[in-house]
Order: C-alpha cells, then structure tokens, then sequence
DNA sequence: AAATATTATGTTATAGTATAACATACTAAT
DNA sequence: ATTAGTATGTTATACTATAACATAATATTT
C-alpha cells in the first residue's frame, strides 16, 4: 500500500517535498511531451505547498499575491486541468478543491481520505481495493475506465487531540 | 452484492418503482420521525422518474413544470438537503447532480456506476469493497465516517450497441 | 533567420452551482 | 388558542467554472 498519510502527523513538514514534487513533475511533462510553463509550475508549487486542498480562487489569490499581479479565473482553470490531465494533481469532487498527487508516475486507485478535523487529504494507493472495484464492474458487465473513491473521517493526530 | 445495475438495460423500465420508491420513502421517514412534505415528495419522483441523475436547476424546471409556478433554488436545494439527510438520494459529487437511492434502508458503500455513454447511474453495496476500505483506515490509523465512490465507464447496454 | 503553425496566456463576459438572510406560513404540542 | 418548532417563499448574492476572442510565446518548416 503507496500512501502519503503521515502527512497526517503534525512533525510531519513535507521535507524538500515541494522541491522533489516539482522535479518529478518535470520528468512526467518530458514523458508526455508536454511543457510544465512558469503558470502551471507556479500553481502546482501552491497546491504543494498547502496541507489542506486548495479551492480554485484561493489559488487565483495566492497566485496574484506572488506574482503581485491580477489572475483571471481561466488561468488557473486551464493550468489545473493541464495538471490533472497529466496526473500531477487531483480534484477532489466533494470539496471543489485541488491537491498535489504524491506518486504521479503510479498507477493509482485514487482513494482519498479527507479529514474532519484538520481538512488535510492523504492519498493512498491499495490494489486490493482495486480488485474488489474490478469485481463489481464484471459482475455487473461494467466497463470500467476510472475511479474516485472520498473516504471522510478523522486523522490519527486530530483523534488523539480531540480524544 | 446488492445492485440495481440492471437499469442499465434498455428493457428495465422501472415497472411500479416509483412509487415503490415513495412509499419507502414514508417509511423512512417515519422512522426518523421527519416530515415528507409535499415539495419534498415532488421533487424526490422527479429524481426517480428520470434515469440520468439531476442537476439541481434541472430539477427546478421540472418541479416549476409541474405545479405551474416558479419555484427558487433554495426549495430546491433544501428539499435535496433533506432527502440527502435522510438516505432518500444521493448527490454525484463529480457530476453535480443527483439520484435517488434504490435502496434507502441498507446500510451502503454508495458506489456509484456511471455510465459514460448513456449516462445512467447504478448504485452497488459491495461488502468487500467497504472491508478493503476499512482496512486502509486501520492501516492508516484514520478514522472512518463515510465513503464515497465513483466509478466511470460504460454499461452492458452500451457497449453492445456501440460495439 | 523569416514565415508559419501550434500552443499557451490574457481579457472580458457570462454560465452554472449553491447558500445567506429574512419574511411568511404551516404543523405540532402545550 | 397560544406558542414553539419546522418548512417554505423571496430576494439577493456568493462560489465555481467556462465560452469566446485577442494576443503572445514557442516550435517547426522553409
């Protein structure tokens, strides 16, 4: 099981992770032949930089402020879906909101869980959980293309704070 | 395995389901000692007579059809709150749109089969499934409220006619 | 290197989704 | 009949996302 769940703790501070985000993201976009622009590279160094998923204005905002000037809705629309298309981001549906994918070269099974407390999102890879997914679409003669699973609760850190 | 997937074929055409669908609906409501009101019974027919799911202002021009006047979003969004409350429907996060549930009384893993030719939604309680989830939250020590599961491709029907 | 094609960004306007806030009406329980 | 609680009507507005067209940057061909 591939996760990023110890984000959850509070030591722990994604060390040289942004940096690292952003170099694997580099490898990918020369993989896809594909061009990471200062925009999109911008915008995905700000969803990394934040624990708690981003909604797309707070992006605009923080945008504008690094850039010291305004930022129209559509840029950071098309930069996300460049950088969803491309696996380096995921949207979280129920939240309206973007985080940055930890693992954007593995094949994923796209299992979020999103915490109450804290609203951080770990993201966790876990082939069993595939399979049983697979199982139901042959049962039911679905052909699958992809999946989105939200699993809402508590971090390890916000339960034993708040015990 | 508990499925309604079989909507998916072209023939099933939800014979009395309707008003199966209300009558459960009562009881459910009943028993959490809630009131369906009018308004909340109109709009939760319009969401089970149609077998794509709903936007929200879809469903406002249905009920204005309907009763012949205007109908604002907050009736609508207030009704959708109510029956979401209750397990009468469900809201498709990446679609936002919404559906009845099929089967209000089980507990359920709501996964959701989203058909991308027709556009048909079923919904699967899948014990497996929830354990394998269950078992990421142990593993990663988090606390498990609810899920949520999407799954895009296409259906039976679909995939022999567009063969 | 110049011309062209392709891709990306800027800009304005607008579409689509959802809720806040307050007034009114209905229902249930004294 | 009065009151408390719940539900609905109404208006305005917030939040999320994209269309359409102009401009700029990059890549490709000549």
């Amino acid at each position: 099981m591939l996760t990023n769940a110890r984000l959850f703790q509070q030591s722990y501070q994604h060390p040289q992770s942004i940096t690292a985000a952003i170099s694997q993201a580099k490898l990918v976009c020369e993989r896809n032949n594909v061009r990471l622009t200062s925009a999109r590279e911008e915008i995905l160094k700000i969803v990394w930089l934040n624990h708690q998923p981003l909604g797309a204005y707070q992006i605009q905002d923080e945008l504008s402020k690094l850039l010291s000037k305004k930022i129209a809705p559509p840029t950071v629309y098309r930069a996300l879906a460049f950088l969803i298309d491309n696996g380096l981001v995921h949207k979280l549906t129920s939240l309206n909101a973007y985080v940055g994918c930890p693992f954007p070269n593995s094949e994923h099974s796209n299992i979020f869980l999103i915490c109450k407390g804290c609203r951080k999102v770990a993201e966790v890879v876990h082939l069993p959980t595939n399979e049983t997914i697979q199982d139901v679409c042959s049962k039911t003669k679905f052909g699958f293309d992809a999946q989105h699973i939200e699993v809402f609760g508590t971090c390890s850190n916000c339960s034993s704070h708040r015990a």
